[in-house]
DNA sequence: GAGCGCCTGAGAATACCTTTCAAGGTAACG
DNA sequence: CGTTACCTTGAAAGGTATTCTCAGGCGCTC
């Protein structure tokens, strides 16, 4: 069984560790992470007893808490606690984060939320990950025979994706969205299989289904999922989280595909690096084979994709080369 | 808020203080002082009687040394020490962004880099739409009778994805990724239908007889590209910018999907917010359909088993301070 | 050489953190 | 519906870390 809570040390915050961890977490818990989610650098004045009472708990179960997150004890957690607080000092962190859709809202408002709430979710996702697995994983897909991917719904999409992308570089992957098709690659498959099962919830019935008729045939099964607890986390050989934060978009879900995708990438990369040369190859080949379906490029080698003109963004800012105003 | 003797919170760092001290120190002080500026970080893992030791001397005299630092105490010291490392650790990390996969990245090499890619390619994504332009084609796609979503290839995934979600919220929309039936559908539209085509490069062909024929046929045409002067960007009303700024990563187009994602969040998002309540009503009805398909939730307000017990660390319970690997 | 003052370390005192243990609660099971 | 098993939590014990107190040591001055 893999290490259950976080590693300790991923190129991400202790925020971030915060926001994937918190769906997770019982209610005392939760309440000490909301606690320092408002506050962030509570830690650094205050001591074990106090943040405990200030968040209605015993120090105990603070000493838990920075436990699960991965560190040794509450000391070390302060240490980290500080290194985040330097790196995002005055940054925008508590803009308004965890807002969800307005009417009033204004486009501009719109837009920043969703980007805000987008990148949290990326770095909660990486924060989350257990690279070992992730390499693990990979190592099994670059080494089996056959590669079957599940998903129906909106995750179909994902699964496609992701055979799309292994295909090209040489591994033998099928997705399937139709649970009849997918029961009946997953009753086949053996112990060179590998089945990837993907489900945002880890509650979808047909996902469940086909990954476990897979690992009845012998597959190694991976599961990449919004939460380990999930019946398809906890059915699964290996378990992926791609971590969505809840609290953030309330009309759907948007931020879920993006680290799927995000879980995706990795795995494809980590799998791509396995055979490097072999890869580079591979894409040229079938990048190629695709040249011919498309026009000709207008401005070969003119000026990189319009970046240069600005459109009328209300504040046209012009000048700058990159108006990423970190606001 | 502890004012305290000597310089009280300078903008400069702890070594630099200690160097600045050092001639004044007594011959116990430098000693510490000296040790420090040879292992900065030593305080960060070591108790102040460890730190005392090692530079021979007494957990008193350290304090002490804090003091005339200006630091209240050991803890906060240590934590004033841990702020300056991460300061100065992220300034080297920052050294290699827009790199390439390479064979001999480790994982957490691979995960930072593509975390590091999205988030730029999101920002950039971000900086360069336009948002008159989204408002307004969201204006039209909330007001119109019928959406056609044009994409092929990859961007099929994105087309129906988008689909899904606005559908879900009432507007009657279409996807197409095979060329015969999106020419067949965009024949047959007029005014009163917006017409999408998404395609990365803005060259492929389909894509753009598909959408060129909706033109024809009096849609209002709109193009989510990564590029304003590809072909498909120059024969739509609108367009729409998924910037994907450098080649971040050599293999495949990882970020493109992100962005082009974005930006079809944010229409959504847009077109929701014009009908907010009729959205949430929809969006909970539709939810509810897909809850029959769905495992009851295992653990609802409990705890998921196995959280609690700590990772790798293995069995020393406590005690080891730094279980903490650094790589 | 005696007195004075500053610096230092040992140990006491305190604050802090972690562990243990038992109670309370919840889900699974018969 | 009762029972069991398990998980989670807080109280308190236990241990560690940090600070405080105080006496001794050293150098300086007179």
């Amino acid at each position: 069984m893999p290490e259950l809570s976080l590693s300790a040390d991923t190129p991400v915050g202790v925020i971030e560790r915060i926001e994937a961890m918190l769906p997770q977490l019982s209610k005392t818990m939760a309440k000490i992470g909301m606690l320092l989610l408002a506050e962030p650098t509570a830690p650094l004045e205050m001591s074990i007893t106090d943040l405990a009472e200030r968040a209605g708990t015993s120090p105990a179960t603070v000493t838990r808490f920075c436990r699960l997150l991965g560190y040794p004890g509450y000391v070390q957690f302060r240490v980290s606690v500080a290194a985040d607080a330097a790196r995002t000092s005055d940054e925008e962190r508590r803009a308004d984060i965890g807002r969800t859709l307005r009417p009033d809202d204004s486009a501009q408002d719109v837009l920043r939320n969703l980007l805000n709430a987008h990148e949290r979710s990326l770095r909660a996702t990486a924060a989350l990950l257990d690279l070992d697995m992730c390499a693990r994983v990979a190592a099994r897909i670059a080494g089996c025979r056959h590669l079957d991917i599940y998903g129906t719904g909106g995750s179909a999409a994902m699964a496609a994706e992701l055979r799309n992308r292994l295909y090209r570089i040489g591994v033998n992957a099928h997705a399937w969205g139709d649970v009849h098709a997918g029961l009946a690659s997953a009753s086949i498959q053996d112990e060179d299989t590998v089945a990837i099962g993907i489900s945002n919830s880890g509650l979808t019935n047909e996902t469940i289904d086909m990954l476990g008729s897979a690992k009845e045939s012998g597959a190694f099964t991976v599961a990449i999922t919004n939460r380990r607890t999930s019946p398809l986390g906890q059915l699964a050989d290996a378990t992926l989280i791609a971590a969505v934060p809840e609290l953030y978009l309330h009309p759907a879900d948007l931020s879920a595909k993006h680290s799927q995708l995000f879980v995706l990438d990795l795995l494809y990369l980590l799998v791509a690096q396995r055979n490097y040369d072999a890869t580079l190859e591979r894409i040229a080949a079938s990048a190629a084979a695709v040249l011919g379906r498309r026009r000709p490029d207008p401005n070969h080698g003119a000026q990189p994709r319009g970046l240069q003109q600005v459109p009328g963004t209300s504040t046209g800012p012009a000048k700058s080369p990159n108006s990423t105003r970190s606001n």
